[in-house]
DNA sequence: CCGGCGACTGTACTTTGGTTCAATGGATTC
DNA sequence: GAATCCATTGAACCAAAGTACAGTCGCCGG
């Protein structure tokens, strides 16, 4: 796996350097030609005070590399924005190699990667805010009627996704979905996949 | 590092044992002995089915370790709820052991531990919370992207609709509302009806 | 008057979804 | 050990969804 790593000024810090030995550096003004092929992770610094856009001016993302943001002065608002931007995950740029090799490997397998301080705010601020909402349990019983797996398909349509997808996410065929899908629709009485995500969602028909 | 698992019927998975060879494996109804002392993890299986409060019933927790939910069917809702119990990490009870090892380190240093998906929808909301930057918009726009009658089918696609029965309910043949549905999917960068049903509905997808 | 848009429809086609046969292996229960 | 449930898969099939290409009609603004 590649490592291209960005910095204003091409000051790379060495626990960069001791985590991922073979990364190629790159300042930001040679971005204009940089085209990046491959797997991989881009990871971009953000000098104090600077805004966090910066970081992801120039950079080309068509190659779908997962951005990484690598803060001088890490802040709660300031991830929220870098990962409203389509960054993968913000760390600090001091953090330590052994970090950065898990922020590698979280990211690139298509996860996202906050610090703890942060996931505790996240966490808190959502568990405050259902804890205030009535908790409808009426809406689960459709997960009594399922077997585990069976529950697994039924999540993954209702979030929208294919029979082809279904079958990579969960390694197996597409005819073994399908047999699935068949199970469920019979179980709940729903006729298709999209009345299975209404029941799943919550929306009453 | 010393680790305990609490499960109801004393039945661990062979991934707990590849990944914790020394652990401790305890039934629910022996808790009312047991005092754990010294570092470690409690580990605490949650079976398909059964209330967050059954997990935590009994376990001696002035002892100051880390409690990790192990859950059968893990789902946002009940990894909240975990949270909000004092838990310091969910994951799934057939996790691979190089995902539980990780867990433990993350949580015996006073981490938390959530998964992906959660964090993601955890990132989601709060971000859309704070600004209105990324879906917010999204969300409510859809409407004003189409025609009226483009509208009309949206909502009964939504609701679960066939293109027979949409066709019948607008009084149109059934070539004109795949017309119509075609030209919603392009507007609104969606590929299929059911994407299009969670837009409408205001699923997160 | 013309160009563009929205509503509407036809034919023909590909793809995806879903069902009907059928079968295997593991785990659990009676 | 038989019975049952679950997870898995295959082949074949039908139906529904969706696309491509093409066309008509009415409305509206320049």
């Amino acid at each position: 796996m590649q490592h291209w790593i960005i910095d204003r000024e091409a000051s790379p810090l060495p626990t960069w350097r001791e985590a991922m030995p073979a990364a190629q550096l790159l300042g930001r003004g040679q971005l204009g030609v940089v085209r990046f092929a491959g797997p991989g992770v881009i990871w971009s610094r953000l000098h104090a005070g600077e805004p966090v856009a910066n970081a992801l001016d120039g950079v080309d993302r068509s190659g779908g590399q997962p951005v990484v943001l690598l803060s001088d002065v890490p802040e709660e608002a300031q991830v929220l924005e870098a990962l409203a931007l389509g960054v993968a995950g913000c760390c600090n740029s001091r953090a330590a190699p052994e970090v950065l090799r898990q922020v590698a490997v979280v990211v690139s397998n298509g996860g996202l990667w906050v610090g703890q301080s942060l996931l505790r705010q996240l966490v808190g601020a959502t568990s405050r805010r259902l804890g205030q909402l009535p908790r409808d349990t009426e809406n689960d019983d459709w997960r009594l009627l399922l077997s585990e797996r069976e529950v697994q398909v039924a999540r993954l349509v209702a979030g929208g996704a294919s029979n082809k997808e279904i079958a990579d996410r969960l390694a197996i065929t597409e005819r073994t979905v399908k047999a699935h899908l068949t199970a469920i629709f019979e179980k709940l009485a729903v006729r298709d996949r999209l009345q299975l995500s209404l029941r799943v969602n919550g929306v009453r028909i």
